[in-house]
DNA sequence: GTCAGTTCTTGATGCAGATCAACGTTCACT
DNA sequence: AGTGAACGTTGATCTGCATCAAGAACTGAC
């Protein structure tokens, strides 16, 4: 095996990268990924805790999750925080940036994490040339907004199990998609940072966790996670167990 | 005063609407306005209990609120919903059904209310050939997700009357910047539409309403809400009023 | 290795807000 | 103007989760 990477392939990698279908070239001609991969810049690797950006920092690039996780949170009045979500390989962050080209919320490395960076002005400028590229974004803009509703749900109607189910959940879904186990995965983030997520304290997740293991539904030594029954886990996530004769605020 | 209304005013009337800038418009030389209300579709007024569009829907156009209020939610499993947000004139709808072409949620009609339909194709194509229409595009949509962050951390880490005084202030500041009363209007949404929204009971907000009415911030009297302290209630809104020794979750 | 500082877990307690219940008010319809 | 249904208010009670507290397990620095 060579060990040895060319420059060229840390450089234009799009063609070549696992993400393919996850991220933004999706659906893009060969030739327009290759304009594509012209404008994006590759760093160096980030490190737990590095800042990829700071809330109000000024904005001029998008930035695609390579590999790692990356966090993003909203400082609070009060010095807290709060989490607004963990980024997988082939989510992108800054969208919410766009608006006024100044960042509104933090970005920190959970583990040791790489990004393709993608300067926004010249991304525009290449939408405007290729139809499919603007579609993309567009599509992609839209895609975050529309798993906004979800998370209000969750916030706004879910008990701390549900939420904890959903979580774990969404995480394997996620993970599968990348090609990685969907029953066996290791948590990038802390409970506290999981419990300021789900507006939950940090004690309710750790009893929680123990009480998903009682129940057989996960195995959990850490930050190791197995899943031993999905299908309970999901109907947790939906409430659908247990009695439910819930029809509150139904408007 | 001449009350009769030409169709041409009705057609075609970004150039004159008060909306401005607040609309989509907003950025555009006259001629690009000229070209993006020709796609523009104005309809017949939209009555209370209407619904604009419905989840699952397939997505053919956007809209923005002309006149009135519209009301967006997500019909959950248990049969109830959650509201995602009240849409007052200038504001768009059905951001979120760009992704897959299918509306992810209902719009609901509150009051009369006029729309202005812009069929997503033709605004694509147009956005191809106007750079400031696309940007302005992109800030549209980027706008709307960084309003996220606020509303994840109200849901997450406000206390009830917390996010009472944050509805109200938000309220309060859309009306202002549409050249109404910041401090004297109707609501258009139950307290029972108010409380989903909000994660909170009926009663606890009809007992908000009571409170803040004890304290002298605000007179209420049904739907009509007079604000008499708006320091306060954004004091309020914001948390920092009371013994605040929270520091919890700060990750 | 040891030590200090996190992070996690578990138990005990308290409270904000949900839920239940009952009544008052307004609205839509005829 | 009257009637039923929807909406709003208020009080009493209950409970899920936060908070407080303390110890255990892990982490990283030296």
């Amino acid at each position: 095996m060579n060990r040895v990477i060319s420059i060229e392939s840390i450089k234009v990698a799009c063609k070549n990268c696992s993400l393919g279908s996850l991220c933004l070239p999706m659906g893009l001609t060969p030739p327009d990924v290759e304009k594509l991969e012209k404008i994006i810049k590759r760093n160096r690797p980030l490190h737990r805790n590095d800042h990829l950006f700071r809330e109000n920092d000024s904005f001029s690039s998008l930035f695609v999750v390579k590999t790692g996780t990356i966090k993003t949170y909203l400082p609070r009045e009060d010095g807290g925080e709060q989490v607004l979500g963990f980024h997988l390989p082939g989510e992108i962050i800054g969208l919410d940036a766009i608006q006024d080209e100044r960042h509104t919320c933090s970005a920190k490395v959970l583990e040791t994490s790489a990004v393709c960076e993608l300067p926004f002005g010249q991304l525009e400028e290449l939408a405007q040339v290729i139809p499919s590229l603007q579609h993309q974004m567009f599509k992609l803009l839209s895609k975050e907004i529309a798993e906004e509703g979800k998370m209000l749900t969750l916030l706004g109607k879910k008990n701390a199990e549900e939420r904890l189910a959903s979580f774990l959940a969404s995480l394997s879904c996620r993970f599968k998609r990348r090609g990685f186990s969907a029953t066996d995965f290791y948590l990038s983030m802390s409970r506290n940072e999981i419990g300021n997520y789900l507006g939950l304290a940090v004690e309710t997740v750790s009893r929680l966790f123990t009480r998903f293991q009682e129940e057989g539904v996960v195995r959990v030594d850490r930050k190791h996670i197995e899943l031993l029954d999905q299908d309970r886990l999901e109907a947790v996530a939906k409430g659908s167990l247990c009695a439910r004769t819930s029809e509150s605020n139904s408007a």
